[in-house]
DNA sequence: GTTTTGATTGCAAACGTTTGATATTATATT
DNA sequence: AATATAATATCAAACGTTTGCAATCAAAAC
């Protein structure tokens, strides 16, 4: 049915060694033969099996990319990065959606090995570092180039690029506290997640360099969905001494505060300051204008494909890399824009 | 180095017939023997190699989903669709996105192709049947299971699944008569995308059955994007008799002409009525309200994935399956609500 | 006219599975 | 005790490639 090296082979006249050398560019053939071959290959419809090239070989030009919520814009354009270098180098990936659950991750990560994917690029669920010790300790396990994009590596044994998220947290903080919002809450996803816990302490330490008190009733957690977003900020509203500001653990759940708000007639930015991260790209439309920590998403998920296939071709050496890039302020809207005679002290880092 | 099932055999003291048998609950085999072989597997920290399998199989259990733009947030809800019911029956699915590149499509293609997926499910950049004669009759060269997802066969011998854009395009431009706009410009996306013509179509039935001259300097395409959206909205509004109402190819684009109207200070919907077409997320947010036309991306998605597995796995008849979902009007802040005395004669369908 | 050399080509094993055909063993039947 | 039967295990081929090594062959060197 299918045409095989075989066939091409017989009908060339020649040993299918012959036929993988030609095809293959390899030298030591003659011109004449490997044109023929060529030919009669292009003749006969030939393509390539690379499964079977894949068992020989052990290379499938195959990655994984695992993520949590293609669904939130973040990742997409994640996504495409990672694709996009990929392809020109003759990858092909495996898209891992696990909506946050871990089981499945566990799941895709089984699949991706015994599928035979020479890497794996991960933002997992879970942080690692406080989650070692519970069944998570999973990916030390892999004996894979992996890169962790925003997530740590609890051996130190991958890579990871990930942006300075404390820094975001403090950046964002910081610059509600000097546009003057008196009461500043946090309304963050996933607790587990480790970007979302690496916010929160950027916060917190924001708010002790400005000898604030920390407000554990402020502090929220549950979804990176604007659902929850929308849920928390309503609780949050209902406190003897609600905030009159909050910092998000991403764009997703900002959007769901905002709407919270709108629906209760509160004004933003002149009573209410709402900051988000990650800069999604709706973020930026004229009727949304959130202010947010920007991370440069496409270029992201390019480095993170760029990593892996370097540690893949072996250029670089194994889990060397830590890329951590510099986040920054996005001032839109949904903030004012007052500048208050603090004297800044921030925490050495 | 990785254990095979031949170490298994070794140490379990058996032929690597039985270990195969035994892992893959074939019958015929001692109980005894099956739980040794399977304890002994997991001692050594077996990992079926699929590729092996793959090879002699000639089923990789992978798919391929081959789309434009990952980055519209339409597709990624598709893509988690298919993804699910993918995931749940043992297949991983290959993302090609192709941002609009006909060469990266076919590049893709071509791919997926030679790695041996057993089926494919695609939304081709361009429309097939009227690019046939071009270099596009590619797809009925494949075979393999093929779903074109909102696009059609040239030769009907692939199952599609789409939803119907054409009565799409009549009945949001039908609403936009009704809520009384006068002047009713398309803005589409690429012109060349079987989507974006059908609701082209649509838009013109529409006007034609309320008697509406068709004026094509009020037709314009583009691309998918919201900047497209923007230019093209800048530019019919320089037009001596400019439109007072605009459908677009889709909500992207729609975003793009919103902020323009905005810039302009042109009033959205007293005096411009806008309306999109997908009910993408983010059009219903409370800052957009954008009115649009839905498609239930997610469940499309899952329904995409059920007809090529159940292809893949003979469960239906190749090519035979045509699903046309009924697309639904969804009014929001983006058009008037008037209702007009118009005898409403649609045209027969 | 041998021998050496270098360029081509072919052989056969290997990659890690699955599976039909066959062989072995244990059990039941006579 | 010999035979038939059923249950279990092994053999070996197949899937479609790549590649080290050996073989062939013509031209060059002696």
């Amino acid at each position: 049915m299918t045409v095989t090296i075989k066939d091409i082979a017989r009908v060339a006249n020649c040993s299918y060694a012959t036929v993988s050398r030609a095809l293959n560019n390899k030298p030591g053939i003659n011109a004449q033969t490997r044109q023929r071959i060529i030919d009669t290959a292009s003749q006969l419809g030939y393509q390539p099996n690379a499964i079977a090239r894949g068992l020989v070989m052990q290379r499938t030009h195959t990655i994984g990319l695992v993520i949590p919520d293609i669904v939130n814009p973040f990742f997409p354009e994640i996504a495409r990065g990672v694709e996009d270098v990929a392809s020109d180098q003759g990858y092909t990936v495996f898209l891992c959606n696990t909506n946050w659950d871990q089981t499945k991750e566990n799941v895709y990560l089984k699949a991706l090995q015994e599928k035979r994917v020479d890497g794996i690029i991960i933002t997992p669920s879970i942080d690692l570092v406080s989650a070692n010790g519970t069944n998570y300790a999973y990916l030390n396990e892999i004996n894979l180039p992996i890169v962790i994009f925003s997530g740590q590596s609890t051996t130190g044994g991958h890579s990871h690029i990930e942006i300075d998220n404390h820094r975001g947290g403090f950046i964002a903080t910081k610059h509600l506290i000097e546009a003057g919002y008196k009461r500043i809450a946090f309304i963050g996803g996933r607790e587990s997640s480790h970007s979302n816990s690496e916010r929160l302490k950027g916060y917190k330490s924001a708010l002790t360099s400005y000898g604030i008190a920390i407000d554990e009733t402020l502090i929220t957690n549950h979804d990176f969905y604007s659902e929850s977003g929308y849920a928390l900020m309503e609780s949050l509203l209902k406190l003897p001494n609600p905030p009159d500001a909050v910092f998000t653990g991403n764009d997703i759940i900002a959007l769901g505060v905002l709407e919270c708000l709108q629906k209760k007639g509160i004004r933003v930015p002149e009573d209410f300051g709402v900051v988000g991260f990650d800069n999604i790209i709706f973020s930026g439309y004229p009727q949304i204008q959130l202010t947010t920590i920007s991370q440069p998403q496409y270029l992201m998920g390019k480095l993170a494909a760029e990593i892996l296939l370097n540690e893949i071709n072996g250029l670089s050496t194994k889990g060397v890399r830590k890329t951590i890039l510099e986040p920054e302020l996005i001032i839109r809207k949904t903030t004012r824009k007052l500048n208050f005679p603090y004297n800044i002290r921030e925490k050495s880092r």
